[in-house]
DNA sequence: CCGGTAATTCGCAACGGTGCGTCCAGTTAA
DNA sequence: TTAACTGGACGCACCGTTGCGAATTACCGG
């Protein structure tokens, strides 16, 4: 580790084109096969890369997942919670975005495959929140519904926002085609 | 078509001994190590029972972990909702009692454990509610809490009770020491 | 300024270990 | 007779590690 001042590096420098192969090739056997079938023999072929490369820079599975997570590579484009005013219509229409993107031919095990990845790693456990996006949209979201006056001032917020997601995931690991009106069910168990 | 009578089975029978073997050593296996350091082979010794013995009966590790899942060699003593007639205080006995069980010493990885299962197999994650005691306990107490009228009417139990177990699984995934008020907070935040 | 050397990367290829799922042989029990 | 049992072996996939040669890059002495 040659950190900030004095001990400089000698030899090659880690190969940046490398790095995001490995990232990139992550993403494409995630999202095409999902978490337990990822194997890091199959990321090196898939990213022609040497094993030795990924272990040198990562030292499990789940880190290489969670960096793949970190750059954005595991998820397509996720959600936003939009602003109407109204914070009823804005989470159904937010729960519903969500369901419509895992309903997606090749979606249907991303949900799964990120929870597993969950189970495996306190990494992306951690960033399991973020992935879905909820401290960047829908926490501000509530808060600003909070904030006027729409949702009583002393709500755990955070804790509102993990059962809207915890009710998402348990639904998406029972595997059970959504009922149509399954987002605003949701939405409505947790808005009475 | 060995129907009730005259067809006779010919040959030796299952062993029921054999099957609670296995199902018990997965009990043990499982809260020992974990879901993912579950293997058939760990079992077939744990139980004294020879692979092939599994094989014939079970088609995977999931299968067999889902049979010792609904013969309850899986989970200690599940809490049980309280009916003291007021719905808040109940679900946060419960939910309190839930965060206790998982906070003891060998319970630390029990939840993910069953949540990484679950992502694994379709016949787990359909009965994963039940394993945590919904159908059986929660969602009858929602239900009287409605017939009361302390809930709405028009409350989507089923979501409801989703939501709540879901922000308990959520947290359990991050992995963070829960507050102290955790399990109020949780509740409510579904209820306010 | 130039060439040597040391450090560090990469790819390739092999190793022993573990668990998988299957198969066969022999034994025991209905 | 027939099916379930035990025990052992098989090839396969992947693990995590190691050794090797080649390329790259900094430092250092001429």
């Amino acid at each position: 580790m040659p950190a900030s001042t004095g001990a400089r590096r000698r030899g090659a420098v880690r190969s940046e084109e490398a790095r995001l192969a490995v990232l990139e090739a992550t993403g494409r056997l995630f999202a095409a096969r999902g978490y337990d079938h990822l194997t890091i023999e199959g990321i090196a072929a898939e990213a022609s890369v040497s094993k030795q490369t990924i272990y040198r820079w990562w030292s499990s599975k789940s880190a290489v997942v969670a960096d793949a997570l970190i750059e954005d590579m595991l998820l397509p484009d996720r959600p936003v919670v939009p602003d109407t005013g109204d914070i009823r219509a804005d989470l159904i229409a937010w729960m519903q975005d969500l369901v419509d993107l895992v309903a997606q031919p090749g979606n249907d095990g991303l949900v799964r495959s990120l929870v597993a990845a969950a189970c495996e790693s306190p990494d992306i456990g951690a960033r399991l929140n973020d992935a879905l996006g909820i401290t960047a949209t829908v926490s501000t979201r509530i808060e600003a519904a909070v904030a006027v006056g729409q949702l009583p001032a002393d709500l755990p917020v955070m804790e509102f926002v993990r059962a809207l997601v915890g009710g998402f995931v348990l639904h998406s690991l029972e595997r059970t085609e959504p009922a149509p009106d399954a987002a605003e069910r949701l939405v409505r168990a947790l808005l009475h």
